[in-house]
DNA sequence: CAGTTCGATAGGCATTGCCTATGATGAAAG
DNA sequence: CTTTCATCATAGGCAATGCCTATCGAACTG
């Protein structure tokens, strides 16, 4: 059985006439003629009763026509929740964000994306980048913005933009009164952040892997780490964007000698079928973040 | 869009796996993984996200399901009521029945029209030959039970029994003390029904044309007349089923000498699909009335 | 590296749906 | 009483559809 069969016979039922039903459902008369038929013959029921003169629906027909056009009218609303869904660029996006990155991004990107994507509806998700691809494999998230480095051949990623690190140090610091500063130095009373977080092995790599006074202490957050900077016990390497956080916070930041940093990527699924709609988050993000290593954000 | 392309969808979602959702649909993979990709270019929207692995619905399929589970629920419903329908003995039967019958068959048939036609739900319908002829091409009936002759190519009819006229009288009235009265004498102070009823038409006929006292009086109800009848007020003649009623009113029936009677039909429309219910209908009381003329009922 | 699993693709075949032309029937009109 | 009209049914031909088997290609497994 067919939908279209039973919009034939809705519109037979309705116009009581076979002809002028043919022609409302853009088909010859034989045509509905025959498909009626077929379709009396499916149900063994007798749906009309014809005489030259009259088409009339038997009561059976009349049974049946209620539960005919419940089954057109979910079809037409497939058609229509589809037409609305065509739009790769509309609907609910979940993205994930690293915890180093999203208090200090979403800010910044928040705007642009509304303005670039009304009718995309953004949903942030803040997590550990071993947690947001997890989600992402499982499709519990559509894109992630990430710092590390490629994940494996069923994703696929966009770089952004990037992102320096800073030392972060506290105003009396010995190091403060220098322009610059160099790894090795910040690597002698360096504070990191909790296992599981990115940044915290970023930074133990640029310092060369070494845990100073952080390696027993364990910030869950930016901002926790910063303030612990701030009251002075320890310095920290800082991503670019938490720039002014740390400021706010009353802490000194200087550029590092070997310029290090990290790149902050977009992750999508190769299959994601969606893959224009992570594409156009990227590109408002490294639209908005261009020249920002650069300084001038 | 078709009802199986929705089952196709169904089964795949279900399943998150084409081979064993083809299975399950009882066609081949290949047949799946053709339709589903058909449907995705018709509605312009991604379904699944495959790989060599995994097949998963996207997010838009999953609002999709729910139209397509409740247009593929109707579809079934459909099939569903069809089949209850089939039986052309089950269901509603409207049933047209004229006054001067209604009151007298309709309790001897009642019984063994549900003990033979248990699921048939006859429904009667008292009106008087011309209306219920209206009604039943107006397919507000299925069938009537008629004393009137044929009514046009458009209906057909199947005599159920004979039912002979009987002259009622007063017990004091002259033609009490005969055998057998005859119609002339019968005429002479003969009561008929008001305009509309066959039964009036037919005893004037039987009785030659005249009208008698009752020409100006207008009984509605056969059962009036009965009454008229037993209070003095004059003769009349009365169908033969009636003749419980009029004894027990005090009324003597006398046979008449010339055997009048009339013919009860069922009667339907040509083209009626349900011609078997109407022809069960009728066999059941062309069984139960068996014999009637004889006076063995 | 061979074997296995799974979805995609290709080619062939039967079915289906549709159209135009025509038939059949009954009703209205000349 | 015949003709004409309106209406639904039927027939034949054609294109589209759906399905199958066979095969491919990619990705995982031992």
């Amino acid at each position: 059985m067919n939908l279209r069969d039973l919009r034939y016979l809705l519109a037979v039922a309705e116009h009581e006439h076979f002809g002028r039903a043919a022609k409302a459902c853009g088909v010859s008369q034989p045509t509905l003629s025959v498909q009626i038929r077929k379709l009396e013959e499916l149900l063994d029921v007798a749906l009309f009763e014809r005489t030259s003169k009259t088409v009339v629906p038997t009561s059976a027909c009349e049974q049946l026509i209620g539960h005919a056009r419940a089954a057109v009218a979910e079809g037409e609303a497939i058609l229509a929740v589809a037409r609305n869904l065509r739009d790769p660029l509309a609907g609910r996006f979940r993205l994930g964000i690293i915890p180093t990155l999203a208090p200090y991004l979403l800010p910044l990107i928040f705007a642009p994306l509304r303005e670039a994507l009304p009718v995309l509806e953004v949903e942030p998700w803040e997590d550990q980048t071993t947690a947001l691809l997890e989600r992402l494999r499982a499709h519990e998230l559509d894109a992630a913005l990430l710092a590390s480095e490629e994940d494996g051949p069923d994703l696929v990623s966009r770089p952004l933009f990037a992102e320096p690190f800073l030392a972060a140090l506290p105003p009396e610091h010995p190091l403060a009164g220098h322009a610059v500063v160099s790894e090795a130095d910040l690597a002698r009373d360096i504070l990191v952040l909790a296992d599981g977080h990115c940044l915290r092995d970023q930074a133990l790599a640029v310092c060369g892997h070494r845990g100073g006074l952080g390696g027993t202490m364990r910030a869950a957050s930016l901002s926790t780490l910063l303030n612990m900077v701030a009251a002075g016990y320890g310095t920290t390497l800082i991503p670019g964007l938490a720039a002014g956080a740390a400021e706010d916070a009353g802490i000194v930041l200087r550029p590092l000698a070997a310029q290090a940093g990290r790149t902050v990527r977009i992750v999508w699924r190769a299959q994601f079928p969606r893959r224009a709609a992570a594409q156009a988050v990227g590109e408002v993000i490294a639209t908005r973040l261009r020249g920002f290593a650069e300084g001038t954000v």
